[in-house]
Formats: C-alpha cells, sequence, structure tokens
DNA sequence: CTTGAAGCTATAGTGGCTAGAGGGATTATA
DNA sequence: TATAATCCCTCTAGCCACTATAGCTTCAAG
C-alpha cells in the first residue's frame, strides 16, 4: 500500500492533483489509513500512472475519463479509442498550423525593429497596423 | 461615438470580453449615455484594436498592458518592446517543438491500432505503456 | 406608443490545476 | 517514550482569459 506522496513520487502526478482526481472521479476514492490517510494499491497506481501519460499527450480529462471507461470492457470494439486518438492528433496539427503562421509574424516582427524610441518601434507600429502582416491569423 | 455593439463589431471583441477589458483595466472606462451605456470614441476603438491584435498574436494580457503603457512614452527606448516581441517568440518556438513530438508520438498511436477490440486496442495499449513511446515528452 | 434588440450589473462557471490556512497522523531518532 | 520532522487531512480561494446566465433598463425603428 502506498500513500498519497509515494503514489505521487511513482507517477510525477503532484498530491493535489491526485486528490483533485479523485473529487473528479477519474479514480475512486480509495481505502483509508486508522489515521483517514489515503492507502493506494498497485492498480490504482497503474490507473493513475494511464491518465498521466494521457495528460502528457495532450488529452482532455473528459477523453481519458472515456478511454477508462472503454478500458475496462475488453471485448467491445476499439472504434471510439480510436477515434479520440485520432480526433486528437487533429486538434495538435491545427494548433502546430496556427502556431507557425504566429511564429512567421512574430519572427518579423521580433527582429523587425531599427529604431531605438518608442515612437518609431517596429513592434509598437506592427501592433497598431495588423496591415503590416502577411496572413490573416 | 460607438455603442459597445458597434465597438465589437468593428473590432472583432465580443461584447462581455470589451467589459471584461474595462475591469481589468486595459481600457478605461468611458462615456456614458444619459440612459448609463457605454460611449465610445476612435481613440479607444484604436486602442481596443491594438488589444485585439496583440491578444490574435498570443500575447498574455500583462504583456499588452505593458506595451500599451509604453506607447503612450514615444521618447523612451523601446528596448522593452523588443524584448517582450523576442520573447514571445521564443515561448511560441518551444510551444511549436513540444507540440512536434506530442504529434509524432500522436500519429503513431492513432494510427497504429489493427485490432478490433478494446482488448487488442494499440491506442489503449500506448497510453497504458510509455515505453512505447519513441521520445520523453 | 409599442415592440424587439441591445445594453446594464452582478454572479458563477470553464479547464486543470495550484496555493494557503489550520489542523491531525506517521515515522525516525534520541 | 518523548519529541521533532515530515507527511497528510479538509476546505477555500486563486490562476488565465474569458463566457454564460439572470433579471433588469434603455434605445431605435415603425
Ligand atoms: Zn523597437
Ligand atoms: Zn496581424
Ligand atoms: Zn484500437
Ligand atoms: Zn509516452
Amino acid at each position: 500500500m502506498l500513500s498519497i506522496g509515494e503514489l505521487s513520487r511513482e507517477t510525477g502526478v503532484k498530491v493535489p492533483t491526485i486528490r483533485y482526481y479523485e473529487q473528479m472521479g477519474l479514480i475512486t476514492a480509495p481505502e483509508r489509513s486508522a489515521g483517514n490517510q489515503r492507502r493506494y494499491s498497485r492498480a490504482e497506481l497503474e490507473r493513475l500512472a494511464f491518465i498521466r501519460h494521457g495528460r502528457d499527450l495532450g488529452l482532455s480529462i473528459e477523453d481519458i475519463r472515456e478511454l477508462l471507461e472503454l478500458s475496462a470492457i475488453p471485448d467491445q470494439t476499439c472504434a471510439q479509442a480510436n477515434k479520440i486518438a485520432a480526433d486528437h492528433l487533429a486538434v495538435i496539427r491545427e494548433k502546430i498550423l496556427r502556431l507557425k503562421k504566429l511564429e512567421k509574424e512574430l519572427a518579423r516582427i521580433a527582429t523587425g525593429c531599427k529604431g531605438h524610441t518608442i515612437g518609431e518601434c517596429y513592434v509598437i507600429e506592427s501592433l497598431s497596423n495588423h496591415g503590416l502582416c502577411a496572413d490573416g491569423h
């Protein structure tokens, strides 16, 4: 049996976050010690590691909740699990595209200032005037 | 003089967001009509457009607040404005790098499932086992 | 003068945590 | 066994940048 601190160290999930996940119903309330402290089993550690991995991959809590529910039914079709992964990949790709556009614009803005005062500053001018931007963002 | 709705249409900033910016002190409380409704001048429209452009470029409210304060002092050096832009560019580039790693991992996960049931699902397996991941994320 | 859109304030909710206050439990050492 | 250090408990509030709702008032067009 692990204390919440040990579980935290083993999974890399911070202690208040573990309690938060319990409150959100992502993990069930564990056993308690005689003095009312949480005590976790190995199965609970694995579940938390699954959650952590999902979060590290950028999945939302709700996606993870659904994947956890699915993973409890080994005989069911995995179409929905595949869809969650595919949808999330699409979201990440869109984010990358958006950020690349921003990067282009910001690289121009951040390197374009040849002046020395605010009155001549290309950064300030660029923010005042979206017409200087190449892409629509 | 513009009503808050007209200002919203002209800048693309939603009405509740304009009120929120006022509350945050990013824009000053405008004149009011006889019936207590907000009335904006062209100068206020330009200030809001500046804010909107900053947000579209991903700057934080605090960065924008600082840039607005700087822009009021045309004779001062613009070093700080340039720094805000450069720092933000660096943040965006880091985000892109992180998302590209995620994309790689997710592309593998989302396209790797050859099974049909949860029990054989590569998505579920990948989440359970970080060892399958190439990069540390 | 009526109607419907638009505006007002105040409060609470979003996601995913994180921080702090004010205590109780456990464990290691003396 | 005493004590001190560390850990853990609950509860509440805060973070960011909005967004939504409720219950009301004002405005502009016909
Ligand atoms: Zn400059
Ligand atoms: Zn622009
Ligand atoms: Zn599958
Ligand atoms: Zn991994």
